[in-house]
DNA sequence: CCATGATAGTTACTTTTGTAACTAACAAGG
DNA sequence: CCTTGTTAGTTACAAAAGTAACTATCATGG
């Protein structure tokens, strides 16, 4: 065998921070995702949307959307599914009639109450993979690399 | 302020693995997805298919998908893809008239050359972030997690 | 007030991805 | 050899995501 494989290769992607992050992302991801795909149908924006309003009450589509860094056509497009899933509702924002207030409707809450209860036993589930400390080190170095700069 | 804000919320998502993961995923991709989308039009799973015959030689569609973990008809459309760009080319396998073999042509070569040598150079610039010992233990941790079992 | 520019949100259009079905070739037991 | 089942790869169709353009409203500076 004569090419492509010179033998001073110091560059190997399994080392590759983000190769392993989206790995592990996609992983991780997928096994959540399954819960509420499966139970509700719903997608992630959707599950992001409804997380916001479950655990921080009603907001508009632009707060929501800032606080998660999801861009608005895809917020708007969760909306719109949530609400045709009866899990939210919109009303009159009086201070600003272009925007209106999104707020769970009583399934929504449940159905929040419900995941929240999941994504807690899933994320023990994950951190029973590592060490408290690994644990620990893990989430902040994601919160550096993640950093907005 | 009546709904929504119990004062007993266990659960952040800003401390939620999955999350996590995927915003410093999505934002360390980026970062270098935008050298090889900008400098050569290439798309993430090209990127990938490139890197490992670059890296391990000629082999089928099959075997990049097996070693990359990516489904075929993603494969099947980098390879279409890369050889319009002329980066590699096909070549019959005589075991198996199903599959052949792709090899990187010379401008092949190259772009996988380039791209290793700024895949590294951005790879430091992301260790620069954290400390030694913090991206030991991160790339440990992100291999746990993806692991596939 | 009213022109100018910005913002909230939706919709239309395009690109990308996922899923299923298909073709061609292989493998192996009768 | 032929049937039956499997595999490599492509293609066609469906779902999702990104981008751009649009509507309606707001904010402001004259």
């Amino acid at each position: 065998m004569t090419t492509g494989e010179e033998d001073d290769h110091p560059f190997e992607i399994n080392n590759f921070i983000p190769y392993l992050l989206n790995m592990a992302a996609e992983r991780t991801s997928e096994g959540f995702a399954d819960i509420y795909k499966g139970l509700y149908g719903m997608k992630r924006t959707e599950w992001r949307v409804l997380f916001h309003l479950g655990r921080y009450g009603p907001m508009t589509a632009q707060e929501i959307g800032a606080r998660a860094r999801v861009h608005k056509t895809k917020i708007s497009r969760a909306v719109r599914d949530l609400e045709s899933k009866r899990f939210l509702t919109r009303s009159d924002h009086d201070l600003d009639r272009r925007s209106e207030i999104l707020s769970l409707l009583k399934a929504g809450e449940s159905v929040y109450g419900f995941l929240v209860e999941r994504a807690s036993a899933y994320e023990r589930d994950l951190q029973n993979r590592l060490t408290r400390r690994e644990a620990q080190s893990l989430k902040s170095a994601l919160r550096k690399l993640a950093q907005f700069d």
